[in-house]
DNA sequence: ACCTCACACTACCTATTGTAATGTTGGCAA
DNA sequence: TTGCCAACATTACAATAGGTAGTGTGAGGT
């Protein structure tokens, strides 16, 4: 399985994720590898919640593809597939090109909108990194 | 409520929507405002399909705010709230928006790679409109 | 008066996500 | 040795989204 939605109305984490399975794939990807009842541990200092039902979670996260188990002895510990940079680089990156394939130029027109509003640097930025493409050439 | 939800998995207006409710909202932006038979009778030339079915799928999009209803008579015409163009637009740029927002830097870079590999032609739509921006400054 | 047609209401199915009870098992303590 | 407990597995239920469709209702024409 894999991530296949990107929620307009979330943020972080929760664009790709359920609210639950956000909060421990954060704890994963902010710390070592981890037993279920660790990351309970972790969860109840907000919430208390049930082992089983992070036990759950975990398993349809282990499911999708973007968590591992792994048995010691007789607990079975956890770890993210990937980093959380590289999570991030592959969605964006998949994102991106489905939105240039989707709707072509119109992005284009968006995201330099948008770029000059929200952050004038990234412009000079794309500005740079297009001058070093056309020298490539 | 409003669309929320940009499936990576999918293509064309089956990003936004269900497959039936895709199929709807492609009638309806392809035709003038219609009644559900109408829908239906397009619909029944693929496949045979039940006017309930297609009355409250089209009614759902009435809640979603895709679809205005309007009475005449004793029938209830359907058409779209926005025009493909205007929904296209609004959606690239809320998408936009947010994959900024989210990914800053990444996204402008596979934004690059991306519009490299598929339209050189874009990138040289990209710098002219950096040039315009600058010069409005 | 009644029948039909369009619409409303309601319900059920599958999938996803959160929740949690119940069942199973293996190792350690008494 | 026996038996309990911790961790895991299995199962199930609720809510939401979307597809499907039966049943109920009401207004117009016959």
């Amino acid at each position: 399985m894999k991530i296949q939605s990107f929620k307009t109305n979330e943020s972080g984490l929760n664009r790709f994720f359920g609210p639950l399975e956000a909060k421990i794939m954060h704890i994963l990807w902010n710390g070592p590898e981890m037993a279920i009842k660790d990351v309970q541990a972790k969860l109840a200092k907000e919430q208390a919640i049930n082992f089983n039902t992070v036990m759950t979670v975990m398993n349809r996260l282990v499911d999708k593809g973007v968590l591992r188990k792994r048995a010691e002895g007789r607990v079975s510990l956890f770890r993210p597939t990937q980093s959380l940079e590289q999570f991030l680089e592959t969605q964006s990156k998949e994102l991106t090109n489905d939105l240039l394939e989707e709707f072509g130029p119109l992005v284009v027109n968006h995201m330099l909108d948008a770029l000059e509003e929200a952050d004038p640097a990234l412009l000079e930025q794309l500005e740079q990194k297009i001058q070093a493409l056309k020298k490539e050439r």
